[in-house]
DNA sequence: TAAATAGCATAGAGAGACTATGGGTAGATT
DNA sequence: AATCTACCCATAGTCTCTCTATGCTATTTA
């Protein structure tokens, strides 16, 4: 390859956990699981890489956002389940309010409507 | 301080170049202007630092989508006038597509809708 | 037995935003 | 006359986050 790629993010940087976390509330997964429901969810749109993930994951754990704990899944794979705390849940709230609040103040800046 | 803030960023990382070229489609702004108007439009949600606003206006005119030139502002200072350039005005709507498509995968993503 | 799928995890690079810093000018206030 | 406030440009260094690349293991399927 001679040349890289400086290819686009497949996320909107900054919105990982909060996926990770919104997707947690509806049952403890592993991460394959995570990335899949994240990628099925959103038609293909969002991808997420396994270094993006894990690292990820890796944070959420150290701020005590998720719990993780070794089981085997229906298809008798070893795997790390994460389940959200209530600390996460928390987290969560706080993180889809400042994200709904930037993108209304985006919404305003790209929309031609002039106030003065 | 004991420990530094890690402070959340005052804007969704990987936006600010497409607010910057929307500002830039109603008139030619100095870099100043610019950052005024993308805070007050969002209500004072946005604030573009000059630590990024310089660099990223570096980065436009690299890239041939703004050009600059230095004139006298209406207060009688100099100050380097912006202008939207026609590549720049195309790539402001790649730009606008694929962020849409994103906020709405992350809505899909967010909703507690399930599909299946 | 080879390949595909399911899994976890880290190192290194790069992009983009932030803090901090350094300039400088015009006009109003003390 | 000095100082303050608003106006204006720009870079260096740091940090966070994502990506690419890599390495490992185990199970199922062709």
């Amino acid at each position: 390859m001679l040349f890289k790629m400086a290819k686009k993010p497949d996320l909107l940087p900054g919105t990982l956990d909060m996926l990770i976390l919104k997707t947690l509330t509806r049952a403890p997964l592993h991460g394959y699981g995570i990335a899949l429901s994240i990628k099925r969810l959103s038609d293909d749109v969002l991808t997420v890489e396994e270094g993006s993930l894990y690292p990820a994951l890796q944070r959420l754990l150290l701020q005590g956002w998720v719990k993780a704990e070794w089981k085997m899944t229906e298809t008798n794979r070893r795997a790390r389940f994460y389940t959200l705390r209530s600390a996460g849940r928390k987290q969560l709230g706080v993180e889809l309010t400042q994200f709904e609040q930037m993108i209304a103040a985006i919404g305003r800046v790209l929309s031609d409507a002039q106030v003065a």
